[in-house]
DNA sequence: CCACGCTTAGTACCTAGTATTAAAACCAAA
DNA sequence: TTTGGTTTTAATACTAGGTACTAAGCGTGG
């Protein structure tokens, strides 16, 4: 035992593997080898185990990942899954609360997720073929935790000129969490 | 001008080669040869006249860039930059219009990235460890238009008991588009 | 006719692996 | 101590998707 470095258990070993790959994915065997003071093949013998590809194949996911991206939230007309539309009545659209959108430390839901799956709800169910939101009043009843699924669900209480009254009311599986009542004005082209 | 149309071909094709690779970026020179029906050497020196990369360097760099993406509107904490803060008395934050943020037809901003900037900043400015958005109301005066900088300003005017009542106004360079009056509630651990 | 630009062919070499076989090292129980 | 099992290392053949380079063929204008 003239090593440096005591070599490490397996298990321990390929915990950190995980760890390493996980923090700097862009990292060949040869270099992981020389990290955890073992040979190339203990390194790939590792990876089989695992189940984690190669370098290449893992730079191609997170590549393809990034590719089919731009449908997030940023470009998506309804946010959430619209799952019933009757134009110039009602609609029901269903959210589920992802790991990247709560704060970290209290796993509770950002405001602006819920906020926006009734916004856009609102929009989608008037009959216009453009609009905007004028003005709308909104309560959070309880907080959101990761992980619940909200369904929202829109009417179109009245319309009066080219304003639409809006009622927008969210649940999780066991309360309303979120209303909001929305004026949405429609444009004239 | 047989030379000037196989000049005319080179450009033509390198012209696709481009266009190709943009919309698929994914594939290889192979597949690439028989698309444009020349032999696999023409597209690499195609690609060498052009500066494109290999495959691989082409996937490594879209993951690399995707690695450094500062964040999505998902994870960030403030939406826009924030330019100052006092807690617990004012913020500022600047948000800039993107192309991903408005409706296509329209070019009109999609009303939850408005919200949202008022929201974060809100939830920024109150000096408490945890807090959640209770109620808001909401007027959105003009259509916010694509490449439009977005000004919020957060003032907290009064505290009650656990909770903050926090006004946002929103101005483009011109005027005010969009004001927002808050009461975020902060929590117990 | 032949020079020039464009295209194709062929070969050697590269990286970061997989797949497989085999030998060595270690560790503990019988 | 011997035996057997796991773990580690080594060695070899093969792969994809290229680069780099040399050489040859093709088509056309001057």
């Amino acid at each position: 035992m003239g090593d440096d470095m005591a070599r490490l258990q397996k298990r321990q070993r390929q915990k950190m593997l995980k760890e390493k790959l996980n923090s700097s994915p862009f990292i060949r065997d040869e270099e992981l080898a020389d990290l955890l003071n073992v040979s190339v093949q203990t390194i790939r013998l590792d990876r089989l185990e695992l189940g984690i590809p190669e370098l290449r194949e893992r730079t191609k996911q997170m590549a393809e990942i990034a590719q089919k991206q731009p449908k997030t939230m940023a470009s998506v007309d309804v946010i959430g899954e619209l799952i019933d539309l009757e134009i110039g009545k009602n609609a029901i659209s269903i959210m589920s609360i992802t790991p990247d959108m709560v704060f970290e430390k209290t796993q509770i839901a950002r405001g602006h997720f819920v906020f926006s799956q009734a916004n856009s709800l609102a929009l989608a169910v008037i009959d216009a073929p453009v609009a905007v939101t004028g003005v709308a009043n909104i309560k959070y009843k309880v907080p959101i935790k990761n992980g619940e699924k909200l369904i929202a669900k829109a009417e179109v209480i009245k319309k009066r000129g080219n304003k639409y009254f809006i009622w927008v009311k969210t649940r999780n599986d066991r309360q309303e969490v979120f209303r909001a009542k929305f004026i949405m004005v429609s444009l004239e082209q």
